[in-house]
DNA sequence: GTCTATATCAAGATAGAC
DNA sequence: GTCTATCTTGATATAGAC
């Protein structure tokens, strides 16, 4: 057991508090348009304290990044420990519906797809491309399942499925939905849900 | 007829000009990450001359939605005159197509669907504003076609398939399959059509 | 490590001559 | 309307005292 000093403790229940910003915010506003004099007034800090934990802008957006990814982690292997009885299919959509509900709360940091100086620092990132492969590899290893069990569209790139799902975590139509107001969050999740999984189209 | 002069047809040939330098821009990297700099060296004009022509990067940038709405317009319209015996299935199908393959053009303006200063100046933007509910009439008008031919899913809200059609205009999974390089953008678009109107769940 | 105060810079927008 | 040069602001990042 690895003993930490209280001292230690409170800086990281700070960091911590630190991080819960960045998450609400990147999910609220995204990447470009949250600024670091946000974070530090929602932390109540100044802003020359975030520096001494974080040294970039990029490095909070990555660090909010790796504890979604890490939540997810958690999750997944929740799942498989205690849901070892359901189909890779059942898994692939508890996966997806987590995405979705923790997005609808509001904590589902989204960040630019596109060209950004957020790009070239997570692509450099060791931990948080740890737990990208990590929930890569957990999720791929059901959709070849899957597919294999004529579950999902065998005819379908894995990676399709895999970026599909990724793409439907931050997904827009959650969003226009909410803001439609006629619908529940739980009925918005059904129905995107619904549209991942079964399409459009009539069955 | 219109009459109209030389000088002005220039001007309208300048502000093409513009509007096709945002329009790739916005495709390229979004928004926020376009400068108004970058447009002007794009066209070859001072940056004070664009601003003759918009007021506003915001301004730019609501010409661009204009531009590719209208373009729309023109490709549903087109349609309706020439498609007339094809279901409402289809239509729908090929207006989700062609918006996909605008994109892997690169000619699709992606805007923030967050919060932004942007969002503030299209919700009171006439002609993009009548554009968008243009589109979105004829859109619908197929959804409920296609729901009571029991083609599309009559269990989904018709607003959830019409955000849902939209939200397909920009997916970044097609720039993931891109990326990855192992398809072709024929096979790209056939692909997240699928999953889109088929899902992923194997039927 | 926390603070206040400040350096630095990128980018939207404009002044004023032609 | 086009240009060069400049203004202005907002935001990242840092200096230096405690």
């Amino acid at each position: 057991m690895v003993r930490v000093s209280f001292r230690q403790q409170v800086l990281q229940v700070r960091e911590d508090a630190i991080v819960s910003a960045v998450n609400r915010l990147l999910a609220e506003k995204g990447f470009e348009a949250m600024t670091v004099d946000e974070v530090a007034a929602d932390v109540g800090i100044a802003k020359a304290s975030l520096y001494k934990h974080f040294a970039s802008k990029e490095e909070l957006a990555a660090a909010a990044m790796v504890r979604v990814l890490d939540h997810a982690l958690a999750f997944i292997d929740q799942r498989i420990a205690a849901h070892a009885g359901a189909t890779a299919l059942e898994q692939l959509k508890a996966v997806a519906r987590w995405t979705m509900e923790v997005q609808l709360a509001g904590e589902m940091p989204s960040l630019p797809s596109q060209s950004s100086s957020l790009r070239a620092t997570l692509l450099q990132h060791r931990a948080y491309l740890d737990r990208v492969m990590s929930v890569s590899d957990r999720l791929g290893a059901w959709i070849v399942a899957a597919q294999a069990a004529a579950q999902i569209n065998p005819a379908l790139p894995a990676e399709a499925v895999l970026y599909t799902l990724y793409a439907r975590a931050c997904d827009p139509v959650l969003g226009f939905l909410k803001a439609g107001g006629n619908y529940s969050d739980e009925q918005i999740v059904d129905i995107v849900l619904a549209t991942c999984f079964d399409g459009l189209a009539n069955r």
